[in-house]
DNA sequence: CAAGAGGTAGACAAATCAGTCTACCACTAT
DNA sequence: ATAGTGGTAGACTGATTTGTCTACCTCTTG
């Protein structure tokens, strides 16, 4: 049996991601990983703390998907392309590590926890800029120009978080796909100039 | 003075748009709009019932200041632009119709209640619906190729929510101006086809 | 003026919230 | 074997949740 700690982590994150992060209790979190109350506030002061946990987890989870993903392609141009074909299982729930689509965990903790000073907030901002910069690092491979590279890498982090937005709120699961004539057209225009 | 149940609806939606759905209880609205909570349940059976009217309301002032943008330039392409400088206004809290920049409530609410049968998901899932058709009419002005014209709705939708969530999530208040270049070049990229 | 109706008030109730407490259990080290 | 340590259990607490109740107050209408 895995520990506990990592047990309850996976419980709450499972919950979060299916209901919201207020709309689940402590209760209801202990019940369905089937621990004491006790053995949760053993490992986690305050709900909160659990609650950062599940997001520190869920980050290296999504970012390891990512990776999986992007490193495959033999250019830097497919693994752009890569991410958006990624985004597509996701959606339509093929994408087994990240489990069932619920919309980003990180924009939907953003949501429920906006105070820019919070800790929860503030992960998901920097879950965001990580993700930020590993696409960045894809970018820096299509053009040597880095005003064009930032703005191409701008872009297609505009369009991931259209299209998880779109599919999330929509329920347009198709949103992915659509996105990626327009993240060709978005790299081929700067490879012109 | 307004009536009742308008104040009690601004009141909570301005607290919601703040704090989060869950976050905000009936008695914190209550003591905030200085009603009686009997008021309150005589004009909403319940809190569901009061949200629901909230998510009206906002529906109601997003489109109308959203359409106030669009319908001032000459051209449909302008208008379409005009959407994402309306964007950069309201995250920069230059929209005094709507209220300082705490992302759009939509999702927000989507992200609190992801229950496909849910009647606040519901609303918000018909409000982008609306948002949507508001933005395929400028484009039919744009192109007559419907396929063309899909193609400009889907990925300028996209790009809306794409920076409204980079602005929430990353705190990139810019988000709405970096998406100008790729909707120009979106645009044109159909007029040359 | 008076009767009736509908909006207003805030105390109240039951359920649930996050978090605490004491007791115990299983293992390790002496 | 036994003392000690760290994980486990679940009842308990006080605050807060949504929603209810009776009483009153202020208008409109006869």
């Amino acid at each position: 049996m895995i520990d506990k700690k990592t047990h309850i982590i996976r419980t709450a994150l499972r919950l979060f991601i299916n209901k919201g992060i207020h709309a689940v209790g402590v209760n209801e979190i202990i019940k369905t990983a089937n621990v004491a109350k006790k053995t949760l506030y053993h490992h986690f002061a305050t709900k909160e703390l659990l609650i950062i946990a599940t997001l520190d987890y869920r980050d290296s989870l999504f970012i390891s998907w990512m990776l999986s993903h992007m490193q495959k392609p033999v250019s830097a141009e497919q693994s752009i392309l890569a991410l958006f074909y990624a985004l597509d299982d996701w959606f339509n729930n093929r994408a087994e590590q990240l489990g069932d689509f619920h919309g980003c965990f990180f924009i939907n903790a953003t949501a429920e926890y906006k105070q820019a000073d919070c800790a929860i907030n503030q992960r998901c901002k920097s879950h965001k800029q990580k993700v930020r910069e590993i696409v960045a690092g894809f970018v820096k491979l299509i053009t040597t120009d880095t005003q064009q590279a930032e703005f191409i890498t701008d872009n297609v982090c505009i369009l991931k978080e259209g299209a998880i937005t779109c599919a999330l709120v929509q329920q347009d699961l198709t949103a992915g796909l659509k996105a990626i004539p327009l993240v060709e057209i978005l790299i081929s225009s700067c490879k012109l100039k």
